[in-house]
RNA sequence: GCGGAUAUGGUGGAAUGGCAGACACCGGGGACUUAAAAUCCCUUGCUAACAAGCGUGCGGGUUCGAGUCCCGCUAUCCGCACCA
């Protein structure tokens, strides 16, 4: 009888003795093929690891060791994405430096990590904070800025009232902020801008040579927002004045009734003097621009403006005099700012027409009443009332009065992106300090290399000043310098950078960490980039994946990395919910305790109540109790079986309602360390993986992942089944086999939950048999190391197969061994089911035929004609007749 | 409004157009225990209860055969949102 598996000794031994050997730390030898499997490293917080971090983590360690095993070099490293508000805004509260909180925060994740045995290899650990890292960060900037994508703009920025700093349009969600929900307004503010639209269409090329999951290359087209179209100038009636718009329906061109610009358009101020109602225009455009993105967005229906009285623009195609309005649906970001509104066929342009009163004219026929609806369609429609374009489809006509436009000198063919340039610059302490100085007689200069990094100086208050300058412009000593260009006086900037700067490039720096002279050396940027294979969330599809892909284009373009594209593969996991409070928030206290009831009196009331009440039944003692105390007994009885039936019989049986993302707002959230103490880290492992399919959603169920530790005690207990035989027994050779090839090709296609069903399913055929030889175990050990490395390596060592498994080889299977001699089938009288036969796995299509003497088939068939026979070779035969 | 995804037992989920519900969780029963826990074995879609019938959100279609393909809906989730 072997001894009890005990998960916590065994995983401390093993993870010491990796960490001894060095064993996961990635070599530069670099005959090997290499392997560099990426996840994206964590913000340390102070909240310590949730459950959803290992799920990525604990994907690409499967993935990592089976290549070690399959003979790569495999670099999978970790770090520390720890700048960032939160720690910012914790030492503002507690008066503390945030290094030191950092730290500490990192020292917790690190253990934490370490403690679920990941095989990252910590000796090129990165910290974006590190100023030997940040160094590289600066000098990353300061090449966009001598390449001229990089530059300060008096613009209107999204303002977080609440952080009182800057945000980019990509932290604002629905009109609040991203991190504190605070409401945002816009303000103008001088901001460093990185011109990330230069790259637009690279970042939309790229997509086509790398190999990442649909979804997410099309949310990133999406957000890159290509459209083709064209820019057209209307003429300003009595006068030398034009006004150029972008449409992408040229081909309506006709059917435009009016204009309408941007409150804050240029060209509004340039016609001041002709336009009558200019107090009107003013009182309109203060109003539009006190709106938050907020209200803009609620109000989106209902459409508002002014027209500019006493001006007309000119249709060119037509000569025809029509308005000017100034409205806030249009936006002065995108396009010209101005366009020309085409009611008929513009749903936007349709509302506002309709509510103003404006004439739509019908220029593409096949709709409905254009009176009634705007008619959208661009594949059926036919052009009308549009002189020359008759007659034409609408792909047809907007060829022909683009060139017509363009022989004209009228306008010309145009492609706009959605994408905006990325606001840099953070009004905050705990960043990386940009590294400009500002001189009166030279302008911005850059910090000379030499210089860097541009610490940040020692702080006695991080709070963000009401003016909305950075903490760090009270600090003179600091703030003043020298100019590097001239000598004399100078100014630093005292904006730091975005928390997406470090992680803009890490990946880059794990490949020569601590490397002084460059970023990274180029022979080891050349053996380890780009990353073979990056898995993530979703949510950052169109920030961090956007941005850095940006950062390694440019990159590549100034010859200082030697790839183009950063990652070769993206992959992507699903969240991991957790209980939704709601259910259990909107019980009253009676309600609470009554189903609190049914566990009293199904379990025994001492037991449970232990250390709670003293005594039972119940009820009386339970009213007795303060408040806090009831509250205490109830959770200890609500247990989450209890909790998902109440919220069934509440809100019906779907467990989609009784799940909800994880926050600590929300208390709902899973701590891992409790975990891994119940059940320790190899079942925890097992369980993130096999919880359900990786890429989705899916709420947690303790309940589940104890059921993953059972699993691991069947495991364990297979050594007293051990035999002394050296090889697969005959009729074990299908099932070791065929689970072999499961789990390799499972792995490969992140199916972590069916490989590891068919791992589950080859230990049920084993406790069927009742043995199991050396080699059936060593396959077993093999395939499931991976997932539960210490366990595996514990018995591996147990029963003397030699060398640890990290450096043993993957296993391989025989094709020839994969299905057994005689195999069950289905026979199917007119598709449906009727019987099942043995029959020899090696029949051919041709063979089936023959089938018709079985037996059973005959009394199936009993005589009648068969019109028609279908025979699918180990899987069934079907009869028509 | 646009884009993307999803819909299968009490639950999480399996299923290259070929035996729906693998593998688990929960539940039920049994064995072993003074007892409990743990473990092992059996059972577990629904209805009827004989060997039958019905079942993959809804309505059509293609096919010898559809959870899977096509057409038309519905619901839910996620992302974007006046992008001309």
């Amino acid at each position: 009888m072997s001894k009890i598996y005990n998960p916590e000794h065994i995983e401390l031994k093993w993870q010491k003795n990796w960490a001894d050997a060095h064993c996961f730390e990635a070599k530069s030898d670099k005959s090997k093929p290499k392997f560099f499997g990426l996840i994206e490293f964590p913000y340390p917080s102070g909240a310590g690891l949730h459950v959803g971090h290992p799920r990525s983590n604990t994907a690409m360690d499967i993935i990592a060791r089976k290549r070690r095993m399959e003979g790569y070099n495999v670099l999978y490293p970790m770090g520390w994405d720890a700048f960032g508000l939160p720690t910012e805004n914790f030492a503002i509260k507690n008066h503390v430096h945030p290094a030191g909180v950092t730290k500490k925060n990192v020292d917790h994740f690190r253990q934490q990590l370490q403690r679920i045995g990941f095989s990252f290899d910590w000796s090129r650990e990165v910290d974006t904070t590190d100023p030997n890292y940040f160094k590289w960060t600066q000098w990353i900037f300061l090449q966009l800025y001598k390449h001229g994508l990089a530059y300060k703009s008096e613009m209107p920025v999204n303002w977080c009232p609440s952080c009182k700093c800057g945000l980019a349009n990509e932290e604002v969600v629905s009109g609040r902020c991203e991190r504190c929900g605070a409401e945002v307004i816009r303000r103008v503010k001088s901001q460093w801008m990185l011109k990330i639209t230069k790259y637009a269409q690279k970042l939309l090329d790229g997509l086509d040579d790398v190999d990442f999951i649909e979804k997410v290359k099309t949310q990133q087209r999406n957000w890159i927002g290509r459209s083709e179209g064209a820019e057209v100038d209307f003429a300003i009636a009595d006068s030398d004045m034009k006004l150029r718009v972008y449409t992408t329906r040229a081909d309506t061109l006709f059917g435009a009734t009016y204009m309408v610009v941007a409150p804050e358009h240029a060209a509004v101020d340039a016609m001041k003097d002709r336009i009558e109602n200019w107090d009107d225009v003013i009182a309109y455009r203060e109003a539009a621009a006190k709106k938050s993105d907020f209200e803009r967005t609620e109000l989106a229906k209902d459409k508002t403006g002014v027209e500019l009285k006493g001006i007309k623009a000119i249709n060119p195609v037509n000569g025809k005099l029509i308005p000017i309005f100034i409205s806030d649906y249009v936006l002065v970001t995108y396009g010209t700012g101005a366009i020309m509104a085409v009611p008929a066929h513009d749903t936007r342009d349709w509302d506002f027409a309709t509510k103003f009163g404006l004439p739509i004219i019908e220029v593409v026929a096949g709709g409905e009443d254009v009176q009634k609806a705007a008619y959208t369609d661009v594949e059926e429609g036919v052009l009308c009332n549009s002189g020359f374009l008759d007659g034409l489809s609408v792909a047809e006509a907007k060829k022909t009065i683009i060139a017509w436009l363009t022989e004209k000198g009228l306008g010309e063919k145009k492609v706009n992106f959605k994408l905006r340039d990325w606001v840099f610059s953070r009004q905050r302490y705990w960043g990386e300090p940009i590294p400009l100085v500002n001189c009166e007689k030279c302008g911005w200069v850059p910090v000379p290399v030499e210089q860097l990094p541009v610490l940040l100086p020692d702080v006695d208050n991080y709070e963000p000043t009401d003016s909305g300058e950075s903490p760090l412009s009270k600090i003179d000593s600091w703030v003043n310098t020298t100019c590097p260009c001239c000598g004399g006086a100078a100014k630093r900037e005292t904006d730091t950078m975005p928390q997406w700067a470090g992680s803009s490039w890490y990946f880059l720096r794990y490949a020569d960490p601590h490397c002084d002279t460059d970023l990274a050396r180029w022979e080891e940027l050349s053996y380890w980039l780009p990353v073979d294979w990056y898995n993530g969330g979703m949510e950052h599809t169109t920030l961090h994946l956007l941005y850095s892909r940006f950062w390694n284009l440019f990159l590549y373009d100034i010859g200082a990395i030697p790839n183009k594209e950063a990652y070769l593969k993206r992959t992507s996991h699903g969240m991991i919910l957790g209980r939704n409070p709601e259910c259990y928030e909107s019980m009253t206290t009676m309600e609470r305790f009554n189903a609190a009831m049914d566990g009293i009196e199904a379990w025994g009331a001492e037991k449970i109540l232990k250390d709670g009440a003293d005594a039972l039944p119940a009820k009386d003692a339970f009213m007795a109790m303060k408040e806090d105390e009831q509250k205490a007994v109830i959770e200890k009885l609500l247990d989450e079986k209890k909790m998902n039936k109440w919220c069934a019989e509440k809100y019906g049986d779907s467990s989609k309602h009784t799940a909800a993302k994880m926050s600590k707002s929300k208390g709902n959230v899973i701590n891992p360390d409790e975990t891994i103490a119940e059940i320790g880290a190899d079942a925890f492992r097992l369980y993130e993986m096999f919880m359900g399919a990786f890429d989705q959603a899916i709420p947690w169920s303790t309940e589940g992942a104890r059921g993953c530790r059972r699993f691991l005690e069947r495991v364990w207990r297979l050594q007293d089944m051990l035999t002394d035989e050296e090889d697969v027994r005959k009729e074990m050779e299908v099932a070791v086999n065929s689970m072999i090839k499961k789990v390799t090709d499972d792995i490969e296609r992140m199916k972590f939950n069916t490989a590891i069903a068919a791992m589950m399913s080859f230990v049920n055929d084993i406790y069927t048999n009742g043995k199991i030889t050396r080699g059936e175990l060593k396959a077993l050990m093999l395939c499931l190391n991976p997932v539960a490395p210490h366990i595996t390596e514990e018995m591996w060592e147990a029963c003397g197969f030699g060398e640890p498994i990290y450096a043993q080889s993957w296993p391989k299977y025989d094709e020839n061994k994969l299905v057994a001699a005689e195999v069950e089938i289905a026979v199917q009288i007119k598709g449906k089911v009727r019987a099942r036969i043995m029959v020899p796995a090696n029949l051919t299509q041709a063979d089936g035929e023959k089938l018709l003497e079985n037996e059973t088939v005959k009394a199936l068939v009993n005589g009648a004609v068969v019109r028609k026979l279908i025979f699918v070779p180990g899987r069934l035969l079907n009869i028509v007749c």
